[in-house]
DNA sequence: CTGGACTACGATCCTTTGAGGCAA
DNA sequence: GTTGCCTCTTTGGATCGTAGTCCA
């Protein structure tokens, strides 16, 4: 309002001069008005607050949620290739091949020789770590820290994108191969340079084999891939790095460095000094796999050997950095030069994902124990469930959704390449904090509808339980249930297990209102107590009535959305001083209604004048709805009883409008009205057609009575000259 | 100084049965 | 006289997500 200028009155120019008078005009007889003073600093603040970040929109976040769920299921797909490559034949007999035997014979450990269960459960576990280090510390080397699937944020993929090649549809669809190929190579580049990876072929991982390094992701799907190999059963777990779909809290740009290392890698690296400023370069400087501190705790007597071990390793690994007649060193993945043709400045080194946990891992299933045991191929750690969540929920990786993909369920799969690699969500082995954190960032559950996610799992899982499939369920049950209670209030919004009652929804109830724990002194009830109640007459419109003697479990204040309701309730406000409160039932408050059945072929009209037929079930006994558009009128006709069908309602302009469908009448009127309703259907279809045709013949008429003109006027007054079109002559 | 709680604001969902006038 | 169509009218409140502010 204050920088506009207005013209003061509707004065013509020749006033101007006395207008300069005021003091405050310019020359051309417009002057400035500042309406409502304001000083600067409210100015400011205006516009910051005119400037600031939206939020998000309803299209953007469904946008934003379609982006989600599209990611998360090509994120699925991708890993269950990987899984398929990780039974390849070959590479697994490579894989055994370069396998020292003594590890492999180590889980050679038959209930024959050890009778004792826990006997076998340690030697398992022995064997299992044995490997897990010697895969870890000798044999593979994480080649690139930058390399990884991770989660983006949202801008910065919106950056991407908006970087590619506008494609066109045909060259989506490929009929022109050529410049489609040169958009994916765009495409590749910009996700290599952002710290992706390209894998074509069980190939790919196999010379990442024999060149015993690459990225961590690889690193980890070998490892299952050698597990397979070694006869163990080995699932490969991914942790999805979907594109989240919420509006994240924009970081203030100066901390985003320090705010995206995690606090996991600052505490392990604790004592070195404060964090400098060029904590990349000295992090570039750490070519070796983080060592993990608690193997040594793990594993008691076997550190020393361990620790020897390491060392030589280490140098191994040196020696091989700096051979310069290795081949594969001269192919090292660095980050190709940028381009100048992409200015995009946020175009920078991809981070370092060393800090994170891993987002590809394994599981093997241990017989003795019944159980599926986490292994960190990368980190070489076995048994530590809690080290994979990570820490910052901002971060560059994080979990959401963890998915295991098995091997297939038996050898025939394997070979005869049926669909196999079935794959169940453990997202609740990993999660400390599922109910209050986790399942908040999926995709959010949306009523009459089925969940998401167990919609996409279902077709990820075993179409036949297995044993072991129902024990890891009754596992990953009770780490939900010992999660505990969340300790923020937030926490409690949506928890599937715990709820206050200051959360609930204005329909909820909870019943029976049984306490099972405080936070800050509020009661804690169970989410599974917590029953959806209706008003009566809403449970009408679902065919439900409530049964004779029901209390309401709850009285609320009564919601008026149409006029008349509203003045009502304004009338009852007046009178009594008192809002209108209406009670809410519980499902068990009700019984399906039933109406009572017709006499003598009479349907009963309620007071609107139709019969209400929210639900089939309240037809009355002895009547048929006739869901037929215009049926009223031939049953009126027949002067047979009849009432339309109200089936519902639409709802505009703040008035309810009955959605009548069809007539209800009585069974033995079924026959004469149907049969007078198409007759006089088809009777009005040829009356219609009728019609058509005298619309059509007049038209006729029409175009050759033009078409006459025409002639006789270009006979008349034609020769070469134009005469006018065909149009003309119609005006 | 950090993070949880609270608050403001906008979007969205819930709601659930006209009357009068005019022309065909 | 009946029927169908058009127009008029008025615009809440709970709840949720987001982002900023406040305070322990």
């Amino acid at each position: 309002m204050a920088d506009n200028a207005w013209p003061r009155s509707p004065r013509t120019s020749d006033e101007g001069a006395e207008l300069s008078d005021s003091g405050q005009s310019s020359e051309n007889g417009v002057i400035h008005l500042e309406i409502g003073g304001e000083t600067a600093e409210e100015k400011e603040k205006r516009l910051a607050w005119a400037l600031r970040k939206k939020p998000l929109t309803s299209k953007d976040r469904a946008l934003r949620l379609e982006a989600h769920k599209t990611h998360v299921i090509a994120l699925l797909a991708s890993a269950r290739i990987r899984n398929r490559w990780c039974n390849n034949m070959l590479l697994k007999a490579r894989l055994l091949s370069l396998l020292p035997h003594p590890l492999q014979s180590a889980f050679n450990i038959p209930p024959s020789r050890f009778p004792d269960r826990a006997q076998r459960s340690r030697l398992f576990f022995d064997a299992l770590q044995s490997l897990a280090t010697w895969w870890s510390q000798s044999f593979f080397d994480v080649s690139d820290d930058t390399l990884g699937l991770r989660t983006r944020p949202w801008d910065e993929v919106q950056g991407i994108v908006d970087a590619l090649p506008r494609l066109t549809r045909r060259e989506i669809l490929g009929t022109s191969f050529g410049s489609r190929g040169d958009s994916l190579d765009e495409l590749e580049k910009l996700s290599t340079n952002s710290g992706g990876e390209r894998l074509r072929s069980p190939n790919s991982l196999m010379k990442k084999v024999l060149q015993q390094e690459g990225s961590r992701d690889v690193m980890a799907q070998l490892f299952v891939a050698l597990a397979r190999a070694c006869g163990l059963g080995a699932r490969l777990v991914t942790s999805l790095q979907a594109i989240p779909w919420r509006a994240e809290k924009q970081s203030t740009p100066k901390k985003k460095k320090g705010a995206g290392r995690n606090g996991q890698s600052l505490a392990s690296r604790q004592g070195n000094g404060p964090a400098s400023d060029n904590e990349d370069d000295e992090e570039d400087d750490m070519e070796e796999v983080p060592i993990p501190s608690h193997t040594e705790d793990s594993d008691g007597g076997k550190a020393p050997r361990n620790n020897t071990k390491k060392a030589t390793i280490r140098q191994a690994g040196r020696r091989r950095h700096i051979d310069p007649a290795d081949v594969y060193r001269l192919r090292a993945p660095k980050p190709p030069p940028q381009t100048p043709s992409t200015p995009t400045a946020a175009r920078k080194r991809p981070e370092l994902l060393s800090n994170q946990p891993p987002v590809f891992w394994c599981e093997i299933y241990s017989r003795s124990d019944q159980r599926w045991i986490p292994v960190d191929p990368v980190r070489g750690t076995i048994r530590k469930k809690s080290h994979f969540e990570p820490v910052s929920d901002n971060g560059s990786v994080r979990m959401l959704y963890v998915v295991a993909y098995e091997e297939g369920e038996s050898r025939r799969d394997v070979v005869s390449n049926t669909p196999d690699g079935h794959a169940r969500d453990v997202t609740l082995r990993y999660t400390k904090n599922f109910g209050a954190k986790t399942s908040k960032l999926r995709v959010p559950l949306r009523k009459d509808e089925e969940d998401w996610w167990s919609e996409i799992t279902a077709f990820l899982q075993r179409p036949n339980r297995l044993q072991r499939d129902e024990l890891e369920d009754a596992e990953l049950e009770t780490s939900q249930f010992s999660e505990g209670m969340p300790l923020h209030l937030n926490g409690f919004k949506d928890h599937p297990i715990y709820v206050l009652e200051r959360h609930l929804k204005r329909e909820e109830v909870i019943t029976p209102k049984r306490e099972i724990g405080r936070f800050k002194g509020e009661p804690v009830y169970r989410r599974s107590n917590v029953v959806s109640c209706k008003t009566a007459e809403n449970w009408m419109r679902l065919g439900r009535r409530v049964k004779n003697k029901e209390e309401p479990l709850k009285w609320v204040k009564q919601r008026a959305v149409t006029l008349q309701k509203r003045r009502m309730q304004e009338l009852a406000l007046q009178e009594r001083g008192e809002a209108v409160q209406q009670g809410l039932y519980a499902q068990w408050q009700t019984d399906v209604y039933i109406p009572p059945p017709i006499h003598n072929g009479e349907i009963p009209q309620n007071s609107f004048g139709n019969i209400d037929l929210y639900a089939p079930t309240m037809l009355p006994a002895g009547a048929v709805h006739l869901p037929y558009k215009g049926i009223a009128k031939v049953a009126k006709a027949l002067t047979i009883s009849y009432a339309e069908a109200c089936t519902g309602f639409e709802f505009k302009k703040q008035r309810a409008i009955p959605v009548i469908t069809g007539i209800v009448v009585a069974k033995e009127n079924e026959r004469i009205v149907l049969d007078a309703y198409w007759e006089s259907a088809a009777a009005a279809e040829s009356r219609e057609r009728v019609k058509k045709e005298e619309r059509a013949l007049k038209r006729w008429v029409k175009l050759i009575n033009g078409l006459r003109v025409r002639a006789r006027l270009q006979e008349e007054y034609g020769g070469s000259g134009q005469v006018g079109t065909a149009d003309s002559a119609f005006r």
